[in-house]
DNA sequence: CTCACATGGATAGCAGCACTTTCTACTATC
DNA sequence: GATAGTAGAAAGTGCTGCTATCCATGTGAG
């Protein structure tokens, strides 16, 4: 069922230009050329376009970290951990510079206390480095102890990414589980984890409240305000 | 300890146009004006102008969303949870528009199972709802089992999150917790979740790679490649 | 006192990004 | 053989986050 590149739109959602667009950016493979001018897409296409656009929409990527991580895809000699390697340096912030050196020993008393690999130079180190720098310079000394409680919450959700991925049939589906599950699972994470926090400050907030009495609006706190 | 203008871009490290730029688009409050055209700037510049860094650079906070949150924190009636429901509106992705029948049930099922209020127009809800809409999209209609481990997860976290801001000692310093937390916990829970991936990844590799005998080149996986 | 230099405030400009529009062939089809 | 669709390239657009320039005013070292 290879169709034409109206067609490939319709089915994506995505705008004809914009397809245009990402292939010429190399987010796309190009059609099959049936003649000089014109080309013929598949399913193939379709679901590429998707994965595309989740990482761009929901994970915020930019087209060159999509770029960048499709190329990790379809590379046929790429390891699972190599993958994700390339997936979180595309998912993380660009690299703020500063760094501070007792965050650096933070992270190191991090990692080796978590019994981990002590690898400084990956990105998700860097990161984190980076995070315990802004907290440092924000006055916030004590975010770092809440670093072991991050690390119990991540296990049992990083077994589970993992089963994910191996419970895939092929090496490609499992390459597009660690997409899909980082991009996806991190999305997820902070959407839950922001509803987990309103769960509970809402209770605070209602035992403070009724101790109080205070002119409480009742009204739902969650309404958009745009 | 009042300063100028240029000693304020010293001590935070912010350039002086960017100063002036927050200064238009309030992020920052006015110094206090000595004369039409000379101000003072204070410990409490220096300490918002950092504060404004960390949400841009490591949040990926647009200036507008900035300015919605500390319009929030500057708020004297604002409650914990209004502010938190305003923190996680900014950091969450802009709302794709793609909503799907059976992700909205899949969500309003996660959050029963779980004895949650049910919110579906809060912004955690709706964001949530794009994920797995998003995910169905992608043809990963199993992402939505692992919602459950996430929210277990989730739940000591937002507890540490919740200690961490009720520690504060005054309701400003617990609203800028709730900024902190939510901003550097996103991304140290993202850092952190990579590690452990990486971690147990590396783990599976190794046994994969003792079994094949792979031509496992050794280098760090973790390197920049850029 | 005075004059180089800093400041505030305003306006304009710039670079990057993610598209979108416009153009020119050409082709397949009705 | 009109008509609609397509490829491919190039230029244009709109937005965002700064940056540069101006200039009238003020400050402070000598």
């Amino acid at each position: 069922m290879p169709v034409r590149i109206a067609e490939l739109s319709r089915r994506s959602g995505v705008p004809v230009p914009t397809i245009k667009y990402y292939l010429r950016e190399g987010l796309l493979p190009a059609g099959e050329l049936t003649s000089p001018n014109q080309a013929r897409y598949s399913d193939v296409h379709v679901h590429r376009l998707r994965l595309v656009r989740a990482m761009v929409e929901l994970g915020g990527l930019s087209i060159a970290a999509v770029r960048e991580v499709l190329g990790a895809l379809d590379d046929p000699e790429k390891s699972l951990h190599k993958a994700m390697g390339t997936v979180s340096a595309a998912v993380a912030p660009p690299d703020s510079g500063s760094e501070d050196e007792v965050a650096h020993e933070q992270a190191r008393a991090f990692v080796e206390r978590q019994g981990w690999v002590y690898r400084p130079r990956s990105y998700a180190h860097t990161a984190l480095v980076g995070v315990l720098t802004t907290a440092r310079e924000v006055g916030h000394e004590r975010f770092v102890e809440t670093l072991d409680v991050l690390a119990d919450a991540a296990r049992p959700l990083a077994e589970v990414d993992l089963a994910y991925v191996l419970s895939a049939g092929s090496k490609d589906e499992a390459l597009e589980g660690v997409v899909v599950g980082t991009v996806l699972g991190d999305a997820a994470m902070a959407a839950v984890r922001a509803m987990v926090r309103r769960e509970l400050s809402g209770q605070l907030d209602d035992a403070e409240e009724s101790r109080s009495g205070s002119d409480g609006n009742d009204t739902d706190p969650e309404r958009g305000e745009s």
